[in-house]
DNA sequence: TGATATAACTTAACACTGTTAACCACGCGT
DNA sequence: ACGCGTGGTTAACAGTGTTAAGTTATATCA
């Protein structure tokens, strides 16, 4: 295994235990013996290595998510399998999830644009579904693309809220998520307006 | 003007103009003309005078929401109303919305939990209306309260995808945060199921 | 008035952080 | 044998939050 493979599993496993925010270059270099600026020739910065660390972390959500991405011809059994993968994976790994949504696009224009474009596929995969139910007539949408992106949205807003412990302690996390799974979907499903 | 409002002017300031990574005790201190450490007989550490810029963003929020909340009889409406202020808010006010969020209870328990009462008293709001929705048998919740929780996290999900502009640049945010309210307003109304 | 306590502020320092420059050793191809 | 790139080193710079100790001015009380 190469110095940067042992950089990447420490720092990942630093990242994982203790947060993103006691990660240092100088603890890293530490763990696998090796001075601080060593580093250096592997990644540009710490940036850099960040993002080695968010395109796996993507790479791990979105081979989850193409996993439990079963066949089928009802769109939203999909849809709810797609939000339960999504918020599972999202409690189940916090740290890495955070890590994917913690860099801006915007703050490092440095990153190139191709280096998220596995998680451009899953929102392509989430318009897929919503088409699907367009076309059956179940789902109620203008343009499957946005709709996907809003349905990104709000899925990473029930996330994020638990992960970062923001619920009211009266509100058990779990029946919230299954609560907010409910109403995200049927915010999608075809209405027969009463009257 | 006490130098503690000083200190809290100036670093508002600087959080909005170049976002909180870029605040730091000693640049605050230079710009009030006075020595880093002094900053210290105002407030315990950084985290401090954080939590006194969030509290006051979070008494805005608050403030703009009770002001955009009109009486009227259709809770419909209101949600509508209310999700606007709260989206524009965030996006007119983006890094104030995110020191609101930034912080996260559980990693600082140092914070008395009554200061984060106001916000408390916002969720407070959205399950009243939602508490009188479900009475007129308009939406179809089973716990106000929870349900005010899962809207808020779904608004909450739109605008920080919206201000981290992980938005494809295909999606005009205006449009998305449109559609985005659609399909969450849509999720809270009671559905007559066809068939 | 004179002593003293307290508050507001300072400087110096500690222990960190990311990052750069300069240097050193070693194996490879000509 | 020479040069050169590759992968590592140490020392240093500039910045961070924070603490301890020292100063100075102001207010209070005998």
């Amino acid at each position: 295994m190469s110095l940067r493979d042992d950089i990447l599993v420490e720092s990942r496993d630093m990242l994982i235990k203790h947060g993103f925010g006691k990660v240092s270059m100088r603890k890293i270099a530490k763990k696998v013996n090796v001075s601080a600026t060593s580093i250096y020739l592997h990644f540009k910065n710490k940036d850099d290595l960040l993002l080695a660390l968010i395109e796996s972390s993507i790479e791990k959500l979105s081979y989850v998510l193409k996993d439990e991405m079963v066949q089928g011809d009802d769109p939203v059994a999909k849809l709810e399998k797609m939000t339960d993968s999504f918020l599972k994976f999202a409690i189940e790994n916090p740290q890495e999830y955070e890590i994917i949504y913690m860099v801006r696009h915007e703050e490092m224009p440095k990153y190139p644009k191709e280096k998220f474009e596995q998680i451009r596929k899953i929102y392509e995969m989430l318009a897929e579904i919503i088409r699907e139910g367009q076309n059956k007539k179940l789902f109620q949408v203008e343009d499957p693309l946005m709709s996907a992106y809003t349905l990104w949205a709000q899925l990473h807003g029930v996330a994020s809220v638990v992960i970062s412990k923001r619920l009211d302690t009266r509100i058990p996390s779990g029946e919230f998520m299954n609560q907010a799974k409910d109403h995200i979907i049927q915010g999608f499903i075809t209405q027969k307006t009463p009257a």
